[in-house]
DNA sequence: CGCACACTTGAACCCCCTCAACCCAAGTGG
DNA sequence: CCACTTGGGTTGAGGGGGTTCAAGTGTGCG
């Protein structure tokens, strides 16, 4: 909830030519568009830079300055109407690119739900690398094609499933993406808090709440933390999910 | 609702190679970045295909073999769930790009909502020609992030606006979208039906008929046919647009 | 004229929200 | 060690916004 830099945790560290040439995440990111001989360059542009849990490191309708790229943690994309409502329109993990966008100003809100590692490009820099680099502009037009059709996938969800299939969307989701990284059973983790889980559905916390005791009650998951999930019947959930709700119990 | 070519009208004809050049509505969509000179090269990779209102041009799911331009009419983009639920996710009008996505498949569906033009090209061959106009795929990049914030936005809607504010917004957006192209009053068209208004903000038909006949009692709209409609407040209407709702009457 | 289709309007219902109480784990300080 | 606080989560009871079901109203078109 902190905003600005007063009382938020902000470590920048200018970074060694070589840096991105060590970078661990590079390959998740849109960073493997370079090739390793210009890597230098990369590296000149970018700053690290960390926020601590609760930190707004990016403000809707605040000037466009800068493109983040996660390196470690969590943050929550979101835009909020006047009276506080909120909707989170993602979750970006590591390798996620944010600030995509035309315009001058930020169109969403981004804060760090749990510590976050960025690496901070100048937008003046990074566009005109974008004419050198034209390999980096396809990656950036896939990850932003990648993440027009979850947008679309999103819609559906917020304008037509219901409370039950919501939820189990998300965990599906959630499910999908963790079962990418590392094949570990069907054990996923839930970074964020139920609000936010709720902020992201559509949904308030209560429905949220109740819907997974639901679910754990039915034998579908099981809940042995509180940020831990496991996922019992990932065949129903996945049906669920889809919308085939009226043919299973 | 006409699926596949067995009972659509379907025209084909190959546009001459300078077909482009003579292109009326080029400065409005993708094909502006390229040059005057290589527009032959475009126009070979074109074809003029037209489609009757009603018909589903896109499938969701089926190979994604073509890419195409509106250059008339307005097509509905859509996903569906197994037993009918459908979210509209966006109404392309002329200039519209259909068709970006990285995936094999296509991730919607679209349909004519009223009879369509459009300029068809190959996936491969358009493709290819990324790699050789940067332009294109600068416009294309462009394109998708206008696209992503549109999303976002619809996202807020469909997750935290009520009824009121979701057709208050609707009716602003199209009025926005209107007095872009020629600027006459505030006057506005709907080619689509309640139905699809109703799909593309989650609602239902009833809800979508009754917060317009509110509108209208309350002296904020006149309907003087079906599809047109005059805002009489358009101050009133983007504020609850925005969420100012408990603020004004 | 009469059928089809889109839209409107009314009444009853229900899913989810609101409000409220309570639980639980992790501090924190005496 | 315990009392107290705090933040997140769960659970219950009641209410409301939007849906569902149903009937009625144009309106275009054969």
């Amino acid at each position: 909830m902190t905003v600005g830099s007063p009382n938020a945790i902000v470590i920048i560290k200018t970074r060694p030519a070589d840096t991105c040439s060590h970078c661990d995440v590079r390959h998740r990111s849109v960073c493997s568009a370079i090739d390793a001989e210009d890597l230098s360059r990369l590296a000149s542009a970018a700053v690290q830079q960390q926020f601590a849990k609760g930190h707004v490191f990016i403000e809707e309708g605040q000037p466009a300055h800068d493109f983040f790229n996660i390196t470690r943690g969590t943050a929550k994309l979101f835009k909020t109407l006047p009276d506080g409502r909120q909707q989170i329109t993602g979750f970006a993990g590591v390798g996620h690119f944010l600030g995509l966008a035309v315009s001058e100003t930020y169109s969403f809100s981004a804060e760090a739900i749990e510590p976050v590692g960025t690496c901070r490009f100048s937008r003046a820099k990074l566009l005109t690398m974008l004419g050198d680099f034209p390999a980096l502009e396809k990656r950036l037009l896939e990850t932003a094609c990648n993440e027009l059709v979850a947008a679309q996938e999103q819609m559906l969800l917020l304008g037509r499933k219901t409370a039950r299939e919501r939820v189990a969307s998300f965990l599906a989701g959630r499910l999908q993406e963790t079962e990418h990284g590392e094949t570990k059973g069907d054990s996923i983790s839930l970074p964020m808090t139920r609000a936010e889980i709720a902020d992201y559905l559509g949904l308030t916390i209560e429905t949220v709440s109740r819907t997974l005791s639901k679910f754990k009650a039915d034998g579908r998951i099981a809940t042995p933390s509180r940020d831990g999930v496991i996922i019992l019947d990932p065949h129903w959930l996945s049906e669920v999910a889809a919308g085939h709700e009226s043919a299973l119990a």
